[in-house]
DNA sequence: TCGGCTGACACAAACGTTTGTTCTAAGGTT
DNA sequence: AACCTTAGAACAAACGTTTGTGTCAGCCGA
């Protein structure tokens, strides 16, 4: 029977008032002047009739949806799942609903993001997929929608990513102490932003621990598991003898993994393994990876607040790059191997 | 300076008519009698403003926003994403615009969700989230939002699932075709009701292959690696000799490889493992795990088919549950080792 | 020549809010 | 006693659409 929804006006008029009246008094507006006992009918009525404000009127009127997207691609990588926890656990809180919207390669979303940003279906986005960046970015920003990039920056774009350079460091670091003198770093994506920055990170570490320049290699790969799985089988074919892999992603750590066990290698006594991302999958993998940690939360609450200084009208405030919060170490790396060649 | 987007107001001045022409004749409606030199002219117009109608203005005009939303929780579980993906792929095709909106467990996301509903933000809820389903479906219903259970089932409300009852069978098969005579099962949360199915499958197919009752154990655990892991740790302590695993899902075969690994056991030499559900981590793990696969595209393109029949006013008409395609063996099933007791 | 049809468009109401302005009566001040 | 304030609430416009109904010319057939 209640197939329409009670409105503003079916509540002002079991209430007999204006629905001027109904609005402020069920915003709680500071400018109502609205006396108690009006305010007490109001709200019984808006209670017994189940009274719901209509949120696309709402925004229609005052320009502001109070909710965000994050746009992301591959829903399977452990750090999108992350970093789509992260933000909504901070924007929640804060009164901003957080809808996900899944972009991937072959996808031009743009269309729909128009869409989506045009009118204040949401109010900013927070993207992290690299697609939407190259390029697209024009659209959106003369549509006036303010977003925040993650994890990869494009230009001018006000952007908050981690320090991929420094995490490189850190795990080149951890091999060399182990005693690895011939390394490969599968960084990903080459001549992407994140994936140049780990090989400078890489080829700066390595330089730096004196390993001759011939011994550290760089092999790019999409990411993707099985992609990274076939890295990894060419590269061994090439016969170069690293004693241990460096993998940007867990994805590409697993792939890699997979092919080592396929050609009759194992994780940690033939080669080492370690990721720069830490995860679930790292932990429950056996081995288990050792990997780098990201401050994952830390990225999310600054994009979101800074998302919501720049719907707010204020320019955003970002953070140099984040560094990586340290090693976890686990089964996947260890010594070299006693007859491997130097 | 174009700081405000233009609306259909603005094209109208610029052509010199008034909006409600402008209106059919960007639409496109049957209905429009308007002369091919004033179409072309509003057209014009809209083209060198760059208009974009509002949506949200559309969509509380017309109650439909052509958008719908898929409801997940566990963003990590492959099954989610394919689902995902497998939603995506069949509604934006055709003219819907999909949006993700994730549930965790401890979060009680009804009001969003309703606030979602309420107002034709979204047209109708595909839902995989048991969290919605127990009891908060009675606010979703007398809302009038249309929606679709997907993988799960509760009362009457329309849903699709797999077989998972089958597809037990189908697993427990594939081991005692193998030899294995006492087998454990891993059906995820007891009591709900994908591992009930999963119970009586197993059951049923071990009872049929002639295996003693006490040979056959089923082992509830929450989903989640490490939850997975620990009831895997806990079934080897209590030394019942089972020489294959069936697992509930990929999360939960990886968390019981992990203990297996750990208690010093192999797979599949020491024990096999199957589970019941495919995917790119199955296929990449090592050892690569022999699944059962389901039909995850149709499941989608049948929830959103179903959905828009139910947008569009007329009942769902709903199939039995959906068979599982089949079995993909890789390496993680084998012979029962020589020296297993029986 | 005239009523009636029709093509081409304008007018206006409505969707459910928010919010600036106006009205009214009561109360306080001088 | 006249005036001003103010609390309490109604009025009304607006957000950008969609869509039912008018209007008015021109054209047809009879």
């Amino acid at each position: 029977m209640p197939s329409a929804r009670p409105t503003l006006r079916d509540v002002a008029l079991a209430a007999g008032v204006d629905v001027s009246t109904v609005s402020r008094v069920l915003r709680q507006t500071k400018d109502a002047a609205t006396s108690a006992e009006t305010s007490a009918r109001i709200r019984d009525a808006a209670d017994s009739l189940g009274y719901r404000p209509n949120l696309l009127a709402r925004t229609l009127k005052t320009a502001r949806s109070n909710s965000i997207v994050i746009v992301v691609p591959y829903l399977d990588h452990p750090m999108n799942q992350q970093l789509i926890a992260a933000v909504e656990d901070v924007a929640r809180p804060l009164g901003q609903s957080v809808i996900i919207y899944h972009v991937d390669e072959g996808h031009k979303p743009v269309h729909t993001l128009q869409d989506l940003a045009s009118y204040s279906q949401v109010d900013g986005m927070i993207i992290a997929a690299r697609v939407i960046m190259e390029g697209e970015l024009g659209p959106l920003q003369s549509l006036g929608c303010p977003y925040i990039l993650i994890n990869e920056t494009a230009g001018a774009a006000d952007a908050v990513a981690f320090d991929n350079r420094a995490a490189t460091r850190l795990a080149t670091d951890h091999l060399v102490g182990l005693g690895h003198r011939r390394i490969a770093l599968f960084p990903g994506p080459l001549g992407r932003f994140n994936a140049e920055r780990r090989r400078e990170g890489f080829l700066a570490a390595t330089e730096r621990a004196g390993l001759r320049p011939q011994d550290a290699f760089v092999v790019g790969s999409p990411h993707g598991y099985r992609e990274a799985a076939d890295a990894m089988a060419d590269f061994l074919a090439s016969e170069r003898g690293a004693s241990a892999i460096i993998a940007a992603t867990i994805p590409i750590a697993l792939g890699v993994n997979a092919a080592l066990v396929d050609a009759g290698l194992s994780v940690p006594k033939d080669l080492s393994l370690i990721v720069m991302h830490d995860g679930t999958l790292a932990e429950i993998a056996r081995p288990s990876l050792t990997s780098i940690r990201f401050p994952i939360a830390d990225l999310g609450r600054i994009a979101v607040e800074q998302l919501l200084r720049k719907i707010g009208g204020q320019p955003a405030n970002l953070p140099q790059r984040l560094p990586p919060l340290g090693l976890v170490e686990r089964q996947s790396t260890g010594p070299v191997p006693p007859g491997h060649p130097d």
